[in-house]
DNA sequence: TTACTAAATTGTAATTATTACAATTTTACA
DNA sequence: TGTAAAATTGTAATAATTACAATTTAGTAA
């Protein structure tokens, strides 16, 4: 836990027990959850928690670089603590997103726009290999 | 229109002058809009349409490849014609989305995953070249 | 430790994009 | 031209996100 107060700490951010565990979920658990599951799966063990504190933790986390937010599916923002650059896989049929871990050769291509680029995300739709299997 | 005509009946689709519109629509203005913005711009000269077989209309375009929809802003499903591979940018400031005309050396890499790949989205997000001059 | 202030949390209500659905109209085809 | 399947329409429902005011808490300095 003193991990993620470290974190916080160095970003100017309020320690509060709130923040601390939003923050633990989306480091112990790869499964880039929404805000919803976010918030049912802690709201077990911290009966109090609102949702808007929730949303506004991920604000917070998000706009300090902490974490990211990822809107490959479409309908529902979903959350990332990302350790290293690497894309996402969504599968249409599951709904499950999966990291792949690749590189992206066009980060440097982009400072010929002139734009400033402040983050990058590759999204990847198809079917997933278990649905594949599945399917056949 | 004869030309949204072939395309429609070359993906197996019925005519109808909704589709038809909807399909010159974005054909015709390359600002990745919304459903939304769709159906008020089309509204004026349409008064019988409405939204709902817009954004059925966008759903069996979509279906058949003719379409794409884009996620980058989070908060709603923009819309794009893809003449030819590009990824997308969007600025923070303006909410802008711009094509940015660079292919993506990563497809070929993808194949070793094991999943099937459908589509590919690249974007990118920061503050545009227009915000950047605005804000100095 | 205590008191103070700014910021964070909470619960509820509002907003907004999208979807569901049943009645009506239209398309494609014989 | 007649018919069946599909598309359109308008309205109502859903669900993610945001707004907001009251309450609580964190950080800090006396
Ligand atoms: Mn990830
Ligand atoms: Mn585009
Ligand atoms: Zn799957
Ligand atoms: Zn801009």
């Amino acid at each position: 836990m003193e991990k993620y107060v470290k974190i916080l700490k160095k970003n100017d951010l309020k320690i509060t027990s709130q923040r601390l565990i939003v923050l633990q979920y989306l480091d112990e658990n790869c499964i880039h959850p929404t805000a919803d599951q976010i918030y049912s799966d802690l709201k077990i063990n911290n009966p109090s928690l609102s949702k808007t504190t929730v949303y506004n933790a991920l604000v917070a986390l998000q706009k300090h670089g902490i974490i990211q937010a990822i809107t490959i599916s479409g309908s529902e923002l979903r959350y990332d603590i990302p350790h290293g650059m690497h894309h996402h896989f969504y599968c249409k049929k599951c709904g499950k997103i999966v990291d792949i871990d690749i590189s992206c050769p066009n980060i440097k291509k982009m400072s010929e726009f002139g734009h400033k680029v402040e983050e990058i995300h590759g999204y990847i739709k198809g079917i997933c290999k278990e649905c594949l299997k599945k399917g056949s």
